[in-house]
DNA sequence: ACCTGAACACCGTTCAAGT
DNA sequence: ACCTGAACACCGTTCAAGT
């Protein structure tokens, strides 16, 4: 038998492997948080030794940061979906933020396991492999926010000469990413009066759209229309609008 | 000897020794993070033994949130600070952004801190007294902000009808965190094409700000003097301006 | 009454031995 | 060639012994 086709079927044993992997882990993850689970108990839930499992991470962090790149891939998928919504610029960075409303909702573990990410130790033991992984992600996601953002300029949606586009990506990005973090605290959700976390998160990137001044403005517009085109047209059956 | 005397004097001991663990164990937070050093490392930093750490703490985790309350008392009294600032109300929610920079430059461990109180399972471990602590300290950030826009929308500077006093401070507070946490990582910076991180923060802010339609605009009005006062008149020494 | 540090427990990681 | 799990290392936490 040559040779090739064994390794091929290894490689994608291996790989499916792996897949099985991290895919218990995320369960865990979820579930459990970063320390609420060891190696011993992912091994024998995969029906693996220890051993294998660093055959195919160098670390537990290594692993966790595959799981978080995992759903991170999926984030860039749903906001490369959302930015092809057929509408003005506004309403296809509305689209942009269902479809962090429609991640959210389908990674309940992602925004506490990227604090995780962003505590100081973490990338070092992370392998760098897995790490240019992360960021090619990242990159995607913030590639299409800032196109939409050039196109809103280019026709004149949004104002050229008060930034750049960059900045523009960054304060969405960062009250995005913001409100997630803070209306995942209950006692922030109670000061804030805060019923339903994916609603306080969409208000505050209209906000933002507003202070950009991206037209038109959520307050010059009923917006409650292209809503439902969006979830009818981009996330049928989406469970986050009911109740906006 | 009378009783008294002897534990009135034993208690201000046992304060002063609580007050220099938290200060070694900031030390060690801002150069290492949480899982640089160890308990055995910070005994020798402070000459006492572990299980003297433990007589002032339930787990490390514990010690840890002691720090970072205290940054958060010193970040609540920057805030109460920056709110006396004579001024619009605009100007004063300037001056709060401005007390977000002073507390960033002394307290750069803070952010990556706060990124590791909300992973999930760190508060489980943490007293319930030292978890209160925290709590007061955030709601005095918190009622700082809320009292400056309660008084913003009585004198008319922001709309009384688009929301609620805590919906505002929610999207202050959001995009706050959120730039802070996104100005820390390296290739957001690169992609957003910052120098100064704590110029996009503020930035960002005065963005939100103009969102909610808080008057005057920052577009139409210059705020450069009004930075320039709050410095002096708040801030004096401040480090953080000079780049603006 | 208070402090100490040896001992314990837990878990991430490795690697010699097995198949 | 690949997998295993005992052994190791590290460190948070406890508590019996000491002063």
């Amino acid at each position: 038998m040559p040779v090739s086709i064994t390794t091929a079927r290894r490689a994608r044993e291996f790989a499916a492997r792996e897949e099985l992997i991290i895919r218990e882990a995320r369960k865990f993850l979820l579930e459990r948080g970063f320390q609420g689970w060891n190696m011993e108990d992912l091994a024998q839930a995969v029906e693996y030794s220890k051993g294998t499992l660093y055959q195919h991470f160098d670390s537990k962090e290594d692993l966790a940061l595959a799981v978080c790149t995992g759903s991170l891939q999926q984030r860039a998928d749903l906001f490369e979906r959302a930015s092809n919504f057929k509408g003005g610029t506004r309403e296809r960075i509305r689209a942009i933020c269902c479809a962090c409303c429609e991640f959210a909702t389908a990674h309940p573990e992602y925004f506490h396991a990227d604090m995780m990410l962003k505590s100081a130790s973490f990338w070092d033991k992370a392998s760098e492999e897995r790490r240019e992984d992360h960021r090619i992600q990242a990159g995607r996601c913030w590639r299409t926010i800032q196109q939409i953002i050039i196109e809103a300029q280019a026709v004149g949606d949004l104002p050229r000469d008060r930034f750049k586009p960059e900045e523009a990506t960054f304060a969405l990005v960062s009250v995005t990413v913001g409100s997630h973090i803070m209306a995942m605290e209950g006692d922030m959700r109670v000061m804030a009066g805060i019923t339903d976390p994916l609603i306080a998160v969409r208000r505050n990137g209209d906000l933002m759209c507003d202070g950009l001044g991206w037209k038109p403005l959520s307050f010059e517009a009923d917006y409650a229309e292209t809503d439902r085109r969006i979830v009818r047209e981009v996330f049928p059956g989406a469970t986050w609008l009911k109740s906006a």
